[in-house]
DNA sequence: TCATTTTGTGGAAGCGCTTCCAAAAAAGCG
DNA sequence: CGCTTTTTTGGAAGCGCTTCCACAAAATGA
C-alpha cells in the first residue's frame, strides 16, 4: 500500500541500508547513489512511517505537554507558541491535561515510559519529589515552563521585576499608602512578587506597613483565585481610614474578585482604590486593568527552542531562561492621560 | 529493560502467541493458564509498547484533534470534555491547531495517512471538499464537532433555537424594535440564526425590517469577530430614532465589539439598547452578558464517545447529535436589577 | 477401542525502520 | 603492479507486538 524503503531500495537497485542512510543524512554514502536515492525517493511520494521508526529505536517526534486544565487564556497563547514551532520542525504535540500534579504520574507511565514520547513540557504546576527522581534519569528531555526546577531546563518570568514594575508604576502615580494583595507566599510566584513588591517601596523610601500586606492561605490553586482576591480585598476595606489608596494585585484573576467586592461597597476604581494587576488575562484588557503581562506566545516557542537544543545535547548543566515582563497601563490606575491612549490602541486592534 | 511479552512467556513456560492472545483477550485460551499469565503479567508490571503495537497493526490509541487556533474559551472547555473521557479508556490526544482549513492537509498527511493515529475530531471548521473525499474512503473515523456534513458523525448545537430564544427573551420583556447583528451569512450558524431570529419575530407577529438585520460581510472567522460588532453596532446607531431597542448579537465576541462601540457614543446597555449575545464566552460573565450557552464539556465528551461508537461499527450511516443550547440570563437586557452595576465598573469615566 | 472433532498452544512471519557487520569497490602507496 | 587502507554498499538482525498456520491435547462419538 504506501511506499517504503523497499520499493526505493529495489527501484533504484541498492540496499535498503543505503537507503536509510540516505535519507538520515548519514555519512559515507557516495554522491551519485545519494542524488538518485533522493530523486527516486521523491518521484515515489515517501513518507518516513513514524512509528515502525519509533519502533527501531530512534525517537519519535512527539512531544507531550502537561498542561494544567483549567480553562485559561494563558495555555492557548503558550500552546499557540509551542504548536507553531513544532509543525516546523514536524513534530507532533501530544495534549495531557492534568487537574492535580499527583495525576502527572499516570501520564508519565502511560506516554514516556512506554518509550513513544520524546519530550515533555510541564506547564505551570510544582514538580513533586517523586515526578524528579523518576524524570532525571531519562532520557526524555522535559522543560519547565512557568515552573522551576534546579534539576531541569526551565523557562520563568520575573516575577519580582513584574511586582516591582507595577508597584513602582503606583508609586509614580503619587501613592504613598500602597497594599499588596497577594496569593498563598507559600508558591514560589506569590513570594517573588512579594518581593518586588517590597523592593520597589523601599527604594521609593516607602513603608510597605504590614497592615497594607494581605496574603492568602488557600491551597486552592495557591491561592490565585477570585474568591481569595474578593475576601483580601475586604479586609482592606475594613481598614476604613487607614485603607490603602491603591493596591498591587498578584494576579488578573484575584483583581477581578477585588473588583467585585468594591463594587458590592459602593467604592470604584480608580477613583477610590487604583488596581494593577498581574497576567495579563484576557478580561483585563475588557475591565481596563492595568496589569503585567507575560510574553506567552514566546514562552511556548523558546519552550521547543530549549527541548530541540537538549535533545542534541543531553548532558549539560539545565539551563534556565527568564522573561522580563511588561507592564501594560490601562485604566484602573487612573491616570487619564494614559487611558486616553490606551482606548487608542484597543480601538485601533 | 522494559518487560515484553517474551518474560511473561518464558515465565510461563508458554509461547509468545498465548500471552499475546491472553493479553488481548481472545477465545480459546484455557483458563488456567489464562489466570496464570495474567497473574505473572501482573507481578510483572507488564505494559504493552503501543509503538509496537501500532506497527504490528493494530490501531494506536491516539486521536487527533485539529482545532482552529485561536485562543477561545471554547476550546479549552470542549477539550477538557475529550480529555477527560479519552483517559477514561486510556487513550492519547494529540493536539494540532490550524490557522486555516487549508492548513488541514498537511496535518492529514502527516498524521492519519502515516498510520498511526486511528480517529480524528475536527472542530469548528468547514471541512473541503478535498478533505471530504480524502477521509472518507480511510478507515480512520472522524467526528465534526460544532461543524456538518452529511457524510460524517457529527455534534452541533441548535443554532436556530438558541437564537429563537435569545429573540423571545427580547419579546418577553417588551421590546417591539429587535435588531438583529449577525456575522457572515454564508457560513452556517450564521445562517442558521438568521432563521431563529426571525422565526421569533414571526411567531410574536413581529416584523423584521430590513434595516433591522445588519449581517457582516467579512471572511475573517466568518466575521464573528469584535470588528464586525463594533461596525455593524455603528449603523444600527446610524439609524438615530430608528434604532431598535435591542438587539440580538450572533456571537458574544461581536457583542463585546458593539459593548464599545456603544460606550463610545455615550449609550448604555441596557437603558438603551439591551444585548444578547451568543456562545457564553468567559468574558461574557464579567460583562454581564446575557447570551446563550452551549454545553461546551459535554459536547467534548460526546464527541470521544461517538467515536468509540463508530470504532466499534465502521459502517452504518453517520450520526448527527445535536445539542440544544441554554439562555443565560444576565444584566444586559435589563432584566435584573442589579444590572449596570458591574457594566459601570467598565464605564467609569 | 479408534477415528473425528474441537480446543489449546508454540512459534515463525511480518509490520517499516535503524544499525550493525562483513564484504565489495575504490583509492592510496611504494 | 600488488598490497594495504579507506570508502561505499548489501542485507541480516532486531525493536515488541499481532496473526496465522501447524500441530498437540483433549473431548466427542460410534
Amino acid at each position: 500500500m504506501s511506499v517504503t524503503i523497499y520499493d526505493i531500495a529495489k527501484k533504484a537497485k541498492v540496499g535498503i541500508g543505503t537507503v536509510s542512510r540516505v535519507l538520515n543524512n548519514h555519512p559515507n554514502v557516495s554522491e551519485p547513489t545519494r542524488k538518485r536515492i533522493f530523486s527516486i525517493a521523491r518521484k515515489l511520494q515517501y513518507r518516513p512511517h513514524p512509528v515502525a521508526r519509533a519502533l527501531a529505536g530512534k525517537g519519535s517526534n512527539s512531544i507531550l505537554a502537561f498542561i494544567p486544565f483549567f480553562p485559561t487564556h494563558f495555555f492557548s497563547e503558550v500552546l499557540q507558541g509551542v504548536q507553531s514551532r513544532l509543525s516546523d520542525i514536524d513534530w507532533e504535540l501530544i495534549l495531557y491535561g492534568v487537574n492535580h500534579p499527583d495525576q502527572l504520574g499516570t501520564a508519565f507511565e502511560r506516554h514516556v515510559l512506554r518509550t513513544h514520547v520524546s519530550g515533555m513540557l510541564l506547564f505551570s504546576m510544582k514538580v513533586n519529589k517523586e515526578f524528579v527522581k523518576t524524570s532525571r534519569n531519562l532520557k526524555t528531555p522535559l522543560v519547565l515552563v512557568d515552573a522551576f526546577h534546579p534539576s531541569f531546563d526551565s523557562i520563568t518570568v520575573d516575577n519580582k521585576r513584574g511586582a516591582y514594575l507595577a508597584t513602582q508604576h503606583l508609586i509614580a502615580l503619587g501613592h504613598k499608602r500602597i497594599g499588596l494583595l497577594n496569593a498563598n507566599p507559600q508558591s514560589v510566584p506569590a513570594r517573588e512578587r512579594l518581593d518586588g513588591y517590597k523592593e520597589a517601596m523601599r527604594d521609593a523610601g516607602l513603608t510597605a506597613h504590614p497592615e497594607l500586606i494581605k496574603q492568602s492561605r488557600s491551597k486552592v490553586f495557591d491561592g490565585f483565585t477570585r474568591v481569595t482576591g474578593a475576601e483580601l480585598m475586604k479586609e482592606f476595606i475594613a481598614l476604613k481610614k487607614n485603607m490603602p489608596t491603591a493596591i498591587f494585585v498578584a494576579s488578573d484573576t484575584q483583581a477581578l474578585g477585588a473588583l467585585e467586592t468594591l463594587e458590592e461597597n459602593q467604592l470604584r476604581c480608580p477613583e477610590d482604590i487604583a488596581l494593577v494587576g498581574f497576567d495579563d488575562i484576557e478580561l483585563a484588557r475588557y475591565m481596563g486593568l492595568t496589569t503585567v503581562r507575560q510574553p506567552m506566545f514566546m514562552m511556548g516557542a523558546l519552550a521547543v527552542e530549549m527541548f530541540e537544543r537538549r535533545l542534541k545535547n543531553l548532558k549539560g548543566a539545565p539551563v534556565h531562561s527568564q522573561f522580563t515582563p511588561d507592564l501594560v497601563v490601562r485604566t484602573s490606575c487612573g491616570s487619564s492621560r494614559e487611558r486616553a491612549r490606551s482606548l487608542d490602541i484597543l480601538r485601533r486592534a
